[in-house]
DNA sequence: AAGAATTATGTGTATACGCATACAGAGTTG
DNA sequence: CAACTCTGTATGCGTATACACATAATTCTT
């Protein structure tokens, strides 16, 4: 089997574009973040904006690196993240012991956000959960478990330079 | 049970945090991304790149409606992925007989790209299989279709106001 | 055929995302 | 303590995402 074809062979592209496995992630977040934003509109949260605030409440005060560890963020973008947060007074950003570190804790005020938030929350998972079923829905986020803990082993050596 | 609780259940929150579909969706989606995109960096392609590409092959000459349907796209959002692909020569777009229609092609350096691409993304997507093994990857993907599926329908009525 | 409704697309604005790079504070070593 | 290294964050840049709104071309109505 030649590997490096001249010509693209449409039955192996549609393979491919049917199996993909990071293109077929893409699409369902975008629809779900889509269906949760919709639904999360009268909290004035987008999802992401939630899911944070959610991370920030339980996680208490905790430094960035670890927040975006958790919520699978670069750092860098969770920063400008936590920005449009804080801008809206949910969470409070102040430097820690080290002082290098920034320390993450939700507001009064971002609780309050929850609160409101959360049943419509509820809405969306519903939805979810009642077209899918609660059962596969639970198969559903074991391999979204398994897919991130495999997406972060540096395997695929070849392609993974490093650094040299 | 009160709905409109004053106070945020530590416990409720852990919950909402550990089954939500969008949350865990994102997350899987921006590790998978990153294992993606860097297999497919020697090629120059980013996966929405790859994907859009793909697309567009497959479909050959096809509107933007039509092609941000299939992949699940906000149609202003896919016209400035376009304008990427369309920079680097990637792609072609052009007028319809119907002239409001803007329908997209791949060219020629558009298919030496995918070609070059393929065994790339061949290996991200053998690291993925390899981890979770064919036949969850199988059921993922049925379940990520059937997600997308559920989330256009626009059930959750007393949240989607509309237009009025 | 003039006007209305519909359809296909583009723009302004704001958020979300991440790599490369820079910098500042803390720890380590001579 | 000076120099080096390591660690935690921030910034510059470019891409990705989508809603609200605007525009142009087609189709429908009368």
């Amino acid at each position: 089997m030649a590997d490096n074809q001249k010509i693209l062979d449409p039955q192996k592209c549609m393979e491919i574009g049917r199996s993909c496995a990071c293109y077929n992630l893409r699409r369902a977040a975008r629809a779900t973040t889509r269906l949760y934003d919709d639904c999360l509109k009268p909290s004035g949260l987008r999802t992401t904006q939630y899911s944070v605030l959610m991370a920030a409440k339980l996680r208490g005060p905790i430094t960035l690196t670890k927040l975006a560890q958790i919520t699978v963020t670069e750092r860098t973008t969770l920063t400008r993240n936590l920005t449009v947060l804080e801008k809206k007074g949910l969470v409070l950003i102040e430097a820690g012991k080290d002082r290098r570190e920034r320390r993450v804790s939700i507001t009064e005020q971002g609780e309050e956000a929850l609160i409101a938030a959360i049943p419509l929350w509820e809405a969306a998972q519903a939805h979810i959960e009642q077209g899918l079923g609660r059962q596969r829905v639970g198969a559903l986020l074991g391999d979204l478990s398994a897919i991130i803990s495999i997406s972060r082993t540096p395997s695929c050596p070849p392609w993974r330079p490093g650094k040299p």
